[in-house]
DNA sequence: TCCTTTGCCATACGATCATATTGCGTCCTT
DNA sequence: AAGGACGCAATATGATCGTATGGCAAAGGA
């Protein structure tokens, strides 16, 4: 066999390059061109490795899933004891655009989030993580609240709106922050005054 | 002067067939021949009422937000003399996709904050509407809460968030409603609480 | 009645897109 | 060392885009 290439190397390479596009132009403005020009490559090797823009896509959003993973498993990382409260904070402050690279995820992912409105594949894909976040969290609502599931879907929404506002500079950072705060405090706080 | 044609309606039509468009396969699928052709005309004929596609689109969400106007008009009328919490809750619902109507009007909205992402003349556009609903809502919530501006973002990012996870399906609509409800109910008794 | 203005259409143009094709070094295997 | 598989590039192809252009029918003022 000839010349060996790290495969997953190139893919993720190109996946960044993909992600920078997106991030600062849309995903609208993400082509074979752009990719290849952004990455430093010819047109032909993104070819290479992905036979099509669909599969470059593909590859590129499972990558996006991964990370956001990665993303929210570093932020419950070392408060393993902390109050469950505290968890469900840490999860969804994970999920807002507070820096650089959550920006370009989140960017990314409304790009996706955009894109699934017209496609059920991506549409499907992206309810299963839905689903997935929303029982990670109402998990960690357990005994906080009357009803976990409920409130889980009612905090996820709030963050989603409050990284839509961030990301068009409607809010401040700290108002963000300050926002979803409260409503913590008040969906656990209330349960306590409804279960004594 | 030679024969006479009602431009406003013209445009009008061409702005509907723009919207069923950006709505059934999203705002990229939007071109010159598809909104011709969506709308029984020539390309000839959407250009010379439009001189570009961004007047087109420029065009267009103006009056989107014409439309929203209307709705939050229609939803509020006739009952003045209600309670603020359920004019508040009236606003909020005329905001959600429940309906044929108001989801073509959500998906293009959709659109428009996505594009606005990545063009600051939208983002602009969209902050300053953005604003004015927040003030809207906030006005109502007026002696209901401590921080009615701050109440006002809240609920509207937790709307923006049910819209979305309504468009993809994630959310049942008695659901939605169910979580927007116990928000308002929340807000304006947690301070009642807190007044006391 | 004629002529200018307008509504409208058909088509052309240049750019950009995704993708297919072709070719050439280069390295691993035998 | 020879040959085939692979990394990679250059270019071709056909579709679609926004927009420009030229022409024709009709209508109303002169």
């Amino acid at each position: 066999m000839p010349k060996k290439v790290d495969h997953e190397q190139r893919r993720e390479q190109i996946t960044e390059a993909l992600w920078g596009i997106a991030a600062s132009r849309g995903l609208e403005a993400v082509s074979m061109r752009e990719v290849a020009a952004a990455a430093g490559m010819s047109i032909g090797l993104v070819q290479h490795y992905f036979a099509s823009k669909d599969e470059m896509l593909l590859y590129a959003t499972a990558r996006l899933r991964d990370q956001l993973r990665e993303r929210l498993g570093r932020s419950l990382a070392g408060m393993g004891s902390a109050r469950p409260r505290d968890l469900v904070r840490a999860l969804l402050l994970a999920m807002l655009p507070l820096d650089a690279e959550a920006r370009t995820a989140t960017l990314v992912g409304v790009a996706v989030f955009f894109r699934a409105l017209n496609d059920e594949t991506m549409a499907a894909r992206y309810r299963e993580g839905r689903a997935l976040l929303s029982a990670a969290v109402a998990e960690r609502l357990e005994g906080l609240t009357a009803d976990p599931a409920t409130a889980a879907d009612a905090l996820l929404a709030l963050t989603d709106g409050l990284a839509s506002d961030l990301l068009l500079g409607h809010l401040t950072a700290d108002r963000a922050i300050s926002i979803l705060d409260r409503q913590i405090y008040q969906m656990t706080e209330s349960s306590v005054r409804l279960t004594e």
